[in-house]
DNA sequence: TCGGGGTGTTGCACTGTCTGCAACGTTCAT
DNA sequence: ATGAACGTTGCAGACAGTGCAACACCCCGA
């Protein structure tokens, strides 16, 4: 809608494939040098873009800033972090928090086994759409309109055998998972990784994120994992009263 | 240097702070709405900004994406990584690789004595440059003029009792570790943290990046740590001799 | 049911900003 | 020395971006 702000931001994604000098990048916007200088200027002056001692650009440290201080102000984060701590010194695997933006799911939160760190290294990388059990939940939960437009634009690659192998597949998974109310991934992604899930609903009872408990079948069989699925739920659900504002965490002033 | 662009890109720290509606960003960029909203919209197009379910604008999806892509193209880091994992073995402590950029220094890996998975949590965040013993060998790289010219603009917060207190005495710290080619932070940002750190370099000799080992006072004393130097600086200078070509590290064919 | 204030949105004429050009400066390699 | 390749600057013209005003919508209280 912006000219040149289409044409600037369309330099970050070049970037990101690596440093390239001021004719590359003009030559891949398709505009005069002199133009692609400014933009990359301007784009300097924000931090956004980086000049390295050989004069390329590549992109900048105000973008992990940016996204770091983005993820810290998620209030759905916030609230739910304690309380997938409390799961995972339960059941002892690793815990995620996904959300959902248009067709896109990722992960904002992680828990793992054996060190309860925050990590944030798979957040960003879409998510696996077609087969994660916490994407099943955030799509079944669209109109469905939207739903049917969403499911018919994604690919469907076959990870392993298990996976969602096309669009009326997927869309009848997400029928049965909007009726149940959670989700499972069993090795759909990863042969030997599954997965249970639970939703986390805001006041008018949307879903505004899920969670899953995720474990190798070297530790903990499919049913094994299934069983812990009414402790996933209950830890959703009290995410989700929380965020609702109907249990008031602290502080019940 | 090109307004436009200007605008749209001093819209995204304005949401890092939170979500906000059209009528806010407006107002803080001080243009008409209806230029805002076509600004939120080429970065919406982009994926840089979602708009929530109550219309808020917020941060995107892509920014992490960019942010992860741009991280795992630094080739400094690709490179030091399994050093620093081997040295991480060896010594049992944190260990951190940084680079700078421009006045501010940032970690782009780190490895956890307990847990050896790199984690972005601290990336972005700008490192306290006038302490980390990293930040002093970025420092103390730059020419003359420049190292002056950075070193005057800084602040100089008080963290603890040890912190550098002013330009003066930063700049005779960082004559110091410019001639002894490593540097120390003994509880300068935290009162109970110490660090020791080796640079790394390119094959001009110039220094392209900085790593540490990090430590509490409760697990070994500053000078436990400091007998820790040699085997710090081997492992830099191992990075080194890889990142400048002198040592294939593998497929020396 | 009606109106008022608060949003976000669209079309349009004007002007100011961005564009591409061409000339210059620099740094390399030959 | 000479040339090529690259980044940089100033300028005039054109077009893209701007602000305005009117519109559409939603929620609230009357």
């Amino acid at each position: 809608m912006s000219q040149t702000v289409d044409r600037a931001l369309s330099i970050l994604p070049l970037l990101a494939e690596g440093p390239a000098d001021l004719g590359r990048v003009a030559g891949r916007l398709g505009v005069h040098k002199s133009t692609a200088l400014r933009l990359l200027r301007t784009l300097h002056e924000h931090g956004l873009v980086y000049r390295q001692s050989d004069q390329r650009y590549r992109l900048g440290a105000r973008l992990f800033a940016l996204a770091q201080e983005a993820m810290e102000n998620l209030d759905v984060r916030e609230i739910a972090h304690p309380h997938l701590v409390r799961l995972n010194e339960q059941c002892g695997h690793t815990v995620h928090l996904a959300v959902r933006e248009d067709s896109e799911v990722l992960y904002i939160d992680k828990v793992d086994s054996r060190y309860p760190v925050r990590m944030y290294s798979r957040i960003g990388k879409p998510v696996a759409v077609t087969v994660a059990a916490v994407a099943k939940l955030l799509l079944a939960d669209l109109p469905e309109a939207e739903r049917r437009a969403v499911v018919e634009k994604l690919d469907y690659p076959m990870y392993t055998a298990r996976s969602t192998p096309n669009a009326a597949a997927y869309l009848k998974e997400l029928a049965t998972v909007r009726e149940q109310g959670w989700a499972t991934d069993f090795g759909g992604h990863e042969e030997s990784i599954n997965c249970v899930a639970a939703p986390i609903r805001g006041a008018d009872g949307r879903v505004v994120a899920a969670m899953s408990v995720s474990a190798p079948n070297v530790v903990v069989t499919a049913d094994e994992l299934l069983a812990l699925l009414p402790m996933v739920r209950r830890t959703a659900d009290a995410i989700s009263d929380e965020f609702s504002g109907r249990t008031p965490a602290k502080d019940p002033a």
